[in-house]
DNA sequence: CTGAAAGCGCTAACAG
DNA sequence: CTGTTAGCGCTTTCAG
């Protein structure tokens, strides 16, 4: 066995490679001379040992490189310190990343709390969309859930709470005033009460509002804050609305229809994607975003901030958001549980070119 | 105890709520009649048992709801069946979202080979990068890693394979030729050299190309096939490439100088980021992208897909990316173990109004 | 093909 | 404050 200790001296430990077995509790009490139990204690309750002991045995942790298995405390603390998220298939052909940023922000959040985050697929079309956290539940492979689509009549948070699944949803529960689980959400009719208000000021009076089908309670809620900003100015919004799907293309063919038939100078959308087929229509028209007429979109993405001339969009506070969903969860998962009720962020607006 | 027996005949099981504590091993054992090990063996080595006992078994299972305890089972055979995956900060201000296209690949197709993916942070500019695949290794929790930041001279590939980590990289090791790892890459050269084929046949021959700084390799791969394409025509380059920062704002002067400089007809860009430069230089001057100059990005963003007139892009097979990796990772965890060599994918072209 | 015994690495109780 | 005992739920020997 080559000796290379020479080497090993300073602030930079020569680990051992893990090729083989990783060092255990016991490996570790018994350099330092004391029980499994101390070593223990050490970690996870390290006020009950004496000063003097807990260094001897935290240079012994350190010198081993001492890591405790994890799958035998979950097994042992029946957790797991992971938090399940469903995330669906890419969305492409549209301007829709909150769930990805979203993601981001959540997996630096509950690092600070101690928890990783495990992704599961969204299943296809065809297969159960619960039979993911079914199987995850029953298996103990996680802690908890972060649910992100609340917005349709969806199961999940309902067959969650009758399964006693401890989880967070981000999304209020639009169809069930009675839930009684923990959610954070954001309050997106002050975000285009907020972008309408901005254009009102800037000199609009004529601002079309282009949302989801109407079965969307979202596109609903949104456009709510456009007619709120409206009327409160004395504004009328009739002929100036418009539903259709989350696309491009529908974007691009309502907003064309609006402006031949109400000639709005300024659109308020329910999307980023819908915004971009503003932007289409106005190409096609030979109408300059931001000089000719004004669009704002909604989720601040890539897409609105590097799209030329910038598109001026509402940002939803997704660090703001799971730092919120972190902290619920933490309350799910103390002893004794601590349900939260729902947490209402409020959105910003990005200003940029396009307003 | 409530019998509502009469409702739970058919196909769908009415599963008793997990509230207290999911069944054992033993409770369907018990519940069958037989030993613990047959059950044990009716999950995982099915065809030892006798077909009528398989099926009493499998019926238990079905109707205790039944599903192995993952720590248990982790602690067992040591493996957890669960990918980590170093995921950075959200790259907001780009059109980059390789990444996260990638991760829903990623989650799709390790579900498939029965794996789930970890996600951990990227740890602060502050903090060590390797700390997070330190502790997850030692602790355990991971069976393999997904790296995929292989672009500098980056420590974790290098130190991933002397601790003799399993591990898959997205991405070459451009650095070290003689590593001996899996990884996965894509052919980026031969996306933009088909890019700038693509201009070739459309008519163009004063075309421009801007790139990363020059100590990205990735940008002088991709750079590489430019000037492929445009030497095998006999075409000049000289002066009509630039060297910039991955933002938009970078692209914007850069193409702003080649128009003044070199008045090119057309433009191939190492990122999505970069063409949106071009884009809005064309904006300021009054020029449409797709009539007057012709722009190329690298990525096939949502940003490329939705923008007008749409931008024509170099898209990544990262759905067959993903499934070449967890090949590789299902190679690495297999005993013995495969170590796959390299294995490089060719992009292909969307084409869009840009062009 | 089925059953009995052992132990993965850890922590919750207690006893000293 | 430290050590002993027990057991989480599962799978891998090894006998029947």
């Amino acid at each position: 066995m080559p000796q290379s200790s020479e080497h090993a001296v300073g602030r930079v430990q020569a680990r051992p490679p893990l090729s083989v077995t990783p060092p255990t509790l016991a490996d570790v009490a018994e350099r330092a001379g004391v029980s499994r139990q101390t070593v223990s204690n050490a970690i996870n309750n390290p006020d009950l040992l004496r000063p003097d002991t807990l260094t001897r045995v935290q240079e012994s942790i350190d010198a081993l490189g001492y890591s405790p298995n994890r799958a035998a405390r979950n097994l042992r603390t029946r957790a797991s310190h992971l938090i399940g998220m469903r995330i669906g298939p890419a969305q492409e052909g549209t301007a829709n990343a909150t769930m990805d940023r979203f993601v981001h922000s959540l997996v630096e959040t509950s690092r600070e709390a101690g928890y990783h985050v495990l992704l599961f697929a969204g299943a296809g079309s065809s297969t159960n969309p619960l039979a993911g956290y079914d199987d995850l539940l029953r298996s103990t492979a996680v802690d908890a859930f972060v649910v992100t689509d609340t917005y349709l009549g969806n199961p999940q948070a309902t067959w969650l709470e009758e399964r006693r699944a401890p989880f967070v949803a981000f999304g209020r529960p639009w169809d069930n005033p009675q839930a009684r689980h923990s959610w954070v959400d954001v309050d997106g009719a002050a975000g285009t009460e907020l972008a309408t208000q901005h254009l009102l000021d800037k000199g609009h009076h004529r601002i079309a509002w282009i949302g989801w089908r109407k079965d969307s309670r979202i596109s609903e809620d949104r456009r709510s804050g456009w007619t709120r900003a409206m009327h409160a100015r004395g504004l009328p919004t009739t002929g100036l609305a418009s539903r259709v799907e989350d696309t491009v293309a529908s974007g691009r063919e309502a907003s064309a229809h609006l402006l031949d038939s109400a000639q709005p100078s300024a659109f308020v959308c329910a999307s980023d994607t819908l915004a971009m087929g503003v932007l289409h229509t106005l190409r096609d028209r030979g109408l300059r975003a931001g000089e000719h007429v004004a669009v704002v979109g909604f989720d601040d993405s890539q897409v609105a901030q590097v799209v030329p001339p910038g598109l001026t969009s509402v940002r939803q506070p997704l660090e703001q958001v799971a730092v919120e969903v972190v902290t619920a969860l933490e309350g799910l998962l103390a002893h004794p549980p601590v349900v939260g009720t729902g947490v209402m962020l409020v959105p910003t607006l990005a200003v940029r070119g396009s307003s």
